[in-house]
DNA sequence: ATCTATAGTGAAAATCATTTTCAGAATGAG
DNA sequence: CTCATTCTGAAAATGATTTTCACTATAGAT
């Protein structure tokens, strides 16, 4: 999977005639061993660990590379941080995300899927892409007052 | 309704110990007034032709508080700006929204609304509200090549 | 109606995430 | 190895939104 990721944005950046840096190698590794739902702090801030000098303005421009070639999928969840999860080709889930702790967790359902193709089809629509995201308390939060941050 | 809604947001003042004022009255008007899906920017546009004097930084402070009330809802549609429409108690819609011309149509679905309830139950989530947006091309975007904007 | 504590207002400054600029550094086709 | 082109990091710029601050308006008590 990783593999074919890397390989899906190589082919992209020679087809664009982009030049593949150490930098973009960095970037691309963390953001694969990464966990979803990234934001662009947090991963700046995981790789400014290891290799101090990264700067910022080239997360945000290498992220957006991502995106472009396929492999990445840019996300708001209203917290006013851009987030990035991973992409595959002609998978797609929807979004839990609990109010309280900020956790989001995935969920596919094809009924869902289904549904939304006969919608956006009586209106005449051609769908390109949908977000479907539930807020609310997730199980933990409902037992525990901990500060349970996890995303 | 919009008796109605104004009752709501008087009621909500109250409680809460805030004060009415000209400003407010004026901008919860034109909200009430304007088309659904307004960005901040519109509606101040708006107000500022016919009330010169009204500042941004009220129009945003008003517009959070018709949100807090209940009267309106906010959306963020990934153009990097904060819209709201009107809400109703108990109603809720989804969006279809034109990636070309950016017009933003509502639509409601029996089975949507009971398959988030499914999931959610089956995540031990506990939900509050959610969302769902459909993006696409409109059916007069697949037809002309005309610069139609129109939310 | 008047006082007065409190909340509200507009303008400007501040903030925050993101983007752009710019001068120097790295890449890779030839 | 050369050289045009693309990249990079730091800092400045941007754009949306929020806060600050001195002043004003509101509403409950007098």
């Amino acid at each position: 999977m990783k593999q074919i990721k890397k390989k899906i944005f190589e082919n992209f950046m020679a087809k664009q005639g982009l030049k593949s840096t150490r930098q973009r190698d960095i970037i691309l590794e963390a953001f694969l061993d990464s966990g979803r739902h990234q934001s662009i702090e947090e991963l700046y801030l995981q790789l400014r660990a290891a290799h101090p000098t990264i700067g910022y303005a080239t997360v945000y421009r290498t992220l957006k590379l991502f995106a472009e070639s396929g492999i990445a999928r840019e996300f708001h969840f209203g917290d006013g941080q851009t987030r990035y999860e991973h992409a595959s080709e002609g998978e797609h889930h929807d979004h839990l995300v609990c109010v309280r702790c900020g956790a989001i967790s995935e969920f596919t359902n094809d009924a869902v899927e289904a549904i939304q193709d006969e919608v956006a089809a009586s209106y005449g629509f051609v769908m390109q892409y949908h977000k479907m995201e539930l807020y609310g308390f997730c199980a933990a939060c409902q037992q525990n007052n901990v500060e349970s941050v996890n995303r």
